[in-house]
DNA sequence: CAAGAATCCTGTCAGC
DNA sequence: TGCTGACAGGATTCTT
């Protein structure tokens, strides 16, 4: 599940098994994927210490001691398992295994191959062409209501569309927009143009404080995963919306005032509101 | 130029 | 049990 706040989860997972050590192993299995990973990817790792990780938007960078950085992106189903060296137990695919000092295995699993490796050189990272266009990062100052507003001022589509949209808000996916939209009240069919303005100035905490807690609970899972054979980024959250489809909104009065959570699908994705809380 | 659709790939699950 | 189709957390590229 990785928007924003699972990417930063993972990032943190790793950081907590990685830094400061030295990969003594890596194998790239396959480089096909979303783009293709440097073929020489594994020879520029081994060897090489971790001094450090950061993360920007839905991507984030595993820093090395020669000045270069592994980024990496999640795509829809990329993952990173953890374990003790010999104790891992999934190896289907497995793209790219790390081994590194104190006996740690790290493997990047991404069934349907949409996430992405690269190398780039540490004080380019921004620049890469991936991240180029992305906009503010959401729990930044700089996204506030000014540059939300300037953002969507004159957009004719949707909230919904427009806040998964990487050049707005660079981080929200399908989930985090519409736990967003439920909190700030606004209808994800409103035009991204109108939300400029007053409604922006609820959207900014909306979507930072749905974001924060969401990192929360992920940081908080991710003690328990810090295990062998443990996978990292999948933990349980309870969403207001998203998936909830019939149920109940928790603050509506119910039937047969309120019909409680609709689901329906804009650009093609699913988008999950309350038709009466929202407007 | 902006907005929507098609696309990459595999796994899972509901329905028959 | 096995098959089929719909759908899935993303983001680029192609069409309208």
């Amino acid at each position: 599940m990785p928007e924003l706040p699972e990417v930063e989860t993972v990032m943190r997972g790793l950081s907590a098994a990685l830094t400061g050590r030295v990969i003594t192993r890596a194998v790239l299995n396959r480089g096909d994927l979303r783009f293709p990973a440097p073929p020489n990817l594994a020879a520029q790792l081994t060897g090489r210490r971790i001094t450090g990780f950061r993360r920007r938007a839905k991507y984030f960078f595993m820093q090395l001691d020669d000045a270069n950085s592994l980024l990496v992106h999640l795509g829809m189903s990329g993952r990173f398992l953890i374990a003790e060296r010999g104790r891992n137990t999934v190896t289907a695919h497995e793209h790219l295994v790390i081994e590194a000092e104190g006996n740690v295995r790290v493997g990047f699993v991404d069934p349907r191959r949409f996430g992405c490796l690269d190398l780039v050189a540490t004080l380019g990272e921004n620049t890469h062409r991936l991240l180029a266009t992305l906009g503010p990062e959401p729990l930044s100052d700089d996204f506030n209501a000014a540059t939300l507003s300037a953002a969507l001022a004159g957009k004719n589509t949707p909230i919904k569309t427009a806040l998964l949209d990487q050049t707005v808000v660079a981080g929200l996916g399908n989930i985090y927009v519409s736990e967003a939209l439920y909190a700030a009240q606004i209808s994800p069919r409103r035009l991204a143009g109108s939300v400029a303005g007053a409604r922006a100035k609820r959207l900014v905490p909306a979507i930072k404080a749905v974001l924060t807690a969401a990192i929360c609970a992920g940081g908080s899972s991710l003690r328990d995963y810090v295990q062998p054979d443990g996978e990292l980024g999948y933990f349980q959250h309870a969403w207001a919306v998203y998936g909830r489809e019939g149920e109940a909104c928790t603050t509506c009065p119910g039937p047969p005032a309120c019909a409680g959570i609709t689901r329906i699908v804009q650009s093609g994705r699913s988008s999950f509101f309350c038709a009466i809380r929202q407007r």
